[in-house]
DNA sequence: CTGAAAGCGCTTACAG
DNA sequence: CTGAAAGCGCTTACAG
């Protein structure tokens, strides 16, 4: 192992070891190294310090400038969870708009999943200028809030924040209902997340609407943790309390079987996937399956799942650009971003069974 | 949506508002709120300065803190991708133990993936007193290093960093090349890494050498990146190349086709499993498929793989609590931890084929 | 074109 | 038991 590098002769350089190096004064060093030079140093002097500090290796102290400048340039990123690739999306199409505005971005996973998000701001530690959190229940609204920080919300409901993206969810259950009403299903069940959060209740509506107006009927809702198992646990009492699955060997309840089943998302689906093939029920001519995201794993299984596309990268991006305009004092319009989705139709739909 | 709290009246309190609210002076708020007021402030006064702190809503400014102590209580975890639930335990492992520490733990996924990290100071932001890399390629060190802070490598080459937390790979390695062998495979293909970093050296090694002293032999090697998608491509070269898929309609180029695929992690054994079955081979009866990780995606498809659960929140934990002692000046043994890792036989394995 | 100085909000000896 | 003061390393008017 090597030595770190703390115990170094002088410690950390300052600007003024800095100035020392380039025989000039701290208040120059501060003006070449922040790009402010212009007019204001010799250019001469300008490359005498930009050398000085390379060789020295100079990086200013953040702390300091954040505490004289007011400000950080930082923003702090809040998701509930890790496991689902879709907040890497999220990150991803965030970091990028606020690297473009060199802005940087703290990921914080609330421990805590959708619930209330314990204190962030003490965890991230950071010096913030906003908070971008992402899939939250209103609950952790109160905490998010008590920063007193600049918040755009994502993916949530966004009566409290500055600013709102979101996915137009509605219409993706709209159209998710209408590709399997379009296949002939009519009695279908809703494998829904226990999270009852904005965006999972939206859906629910939605999809309740639709399959009603569309002539067919809602015959069970079943919660799961997001989750494979979730899935897996909340599809096999789908299936066999509704009769669906022939050898569960117990009686149907006077409910009729469900020919698809509409999961909440993709990790809910491969455990329905998996919850058919243990009760003998093929997808997708026994029974449909659809997720929502289109994560990897909406790829991975087998059948590849019929899902919808939510933009999260698209989301992660809008967001920080909300963020940045709310920063900017911008105007109270445009506060509200509202994302298309888009039906994927894959392997794991079909025809409804007949008889 | 409600109006941000920035532009309250007197913007945000500091430690002199609650000072003047509770008629001390600032420097006792200080105390009391840092918690070292014991036998120095009156208990009463303390109460009165804790009572006027809830009132203003006062939080301290970390960056003043950090900048008057020299040091942020803060850690930096530099991941390559958040496509990869492993890194989901890994976070959560270090910031149970950093929280326990009352430190923070901010997350930085590499643009670069497992390449050289683009400067994460710059995007971090944050003042930090350490840095945490996990399964980082080692040309990513310099850059890591450029920081001069203390650096702890988590499943990686650490003959450059303060301390290192690795598992036992080569030991795992040989444990799924011992359960193949076991079976009766003798042709065994590895279906790679195309990121060349530590990790995946040491396996490669530990697979061929196991392999050849079982009396095996290792048929072939294809390298996909680290996806579904990758997998899937590699393992059908493999397939396809040696012969080993009759449907390939491509002619056996003199190689004995493999009877077992081991493959570099979880995602890419789940494309292998993909590949098998495209090409009409089934898993395990025709060929048997291994992962590495046992993250969600491991028992999300069919057959669930046979894998090996490397312990990721363990890692985390040791890699925060190794930063924690080269921090507290530790000396320099316990430098090197090593985790050891278990084999999960499942469904993707079963005896060689006869004939 | 360059420097001296103020001040951001804290923590921590040091007086009293 | 409490307060006045120094100082962390920057940025930014302000002089010259």
């Amino acid at each position: 192992m090597a030595k770190s590098g703390r115990d170094e002769p002088e410690g950390r350089p300052t600007g003024h070891d800095v100035a020392r190096a380039a025989g000039v004064s701290q208040a120059t060093v501060s003006l070449v190294l922040g790009g402010k030079w212009q007019g204001r140093v010799a250019p001469r002097t300008a490359e005498n310090v930009r050398e000085a500090a390379r060789a020295l290796g100079y990086r200013p102290n953040l702390a300091a400038r954040s505490l004289r400048t007011g400000r950080a340039r930082t923003a702090l990123l809040v998701v509930p969870a890790l496991t689902n690739d879709f907040f890497a999306g999220v990150y991803t199409g965030a970091v990028e708009v606020a690297s473009a505005h060199d802005f940087g971005l703290v990921l914080y996973p609330s421990p805590e999943g959708t619930a209330p998000a314990r204190d962030p701001f003490a965890s991230a530690r950071a010096a913030l200028d906003g908070v971008i959190a992402s899939s939250m229940a209103v609950e952790s609204l109160a905490e998010l809030r008590a920063g007193g920080l600049p918040l755009v919300m994502l993916d949530s409901d966004a009566s409290d924040a500055d600013a709102a993206v979101n996915f137009d969810v509605a219409d993706g259950m709209r159209q998710v209902a209408r590709h399997l009403l379009g296949l002939g299903h009519r009695r279908i069940a809703h494998v829904a997340s226990a999270v009852d959060s904005w965006t999972f209740t939206v859906r629910a509506h939605a999809l309740a609407r639709t399959v009603r107006e569309g002539g067919g009927s809602l015959v069970r809702t079943e919660r799961g943790e997001l989750s494979v198992t979730g899935g897996l646990e909340a599809a096999t009492r789908v299936l066999t309390e509704t009769g669906a699955a022939p050898d569960a060997g117990r009686p149907p309840r006077g409910t009729a079987p469900p020919t698809a089943l509409v999961c909440d998302d993709d990790l809910l689906a491969a455990g329905a996937l998996k919850a058919a093939r243990r009760l003998g029920l093929r997808v997708p001519e026994d029974v449909s399956v659809t997720g929502i995201d289109d994560v990897a794993v909406a790829r991975a299984v087998e059948p590849e799942l019929t899902t919808l596309r939510l933009p999260a990268t698209g989301m992660g991006a809008a967001g920080m650009r909300a963020l940045l305009g709310v920063l900017d004092g911008e105007k109270e319009g445009d506060r509200e971003t509202v994302l298309p989705v888009t039906l994927l139709p894959r392997a794991s739909t079909g025809p409804a069974p007949t008889g």
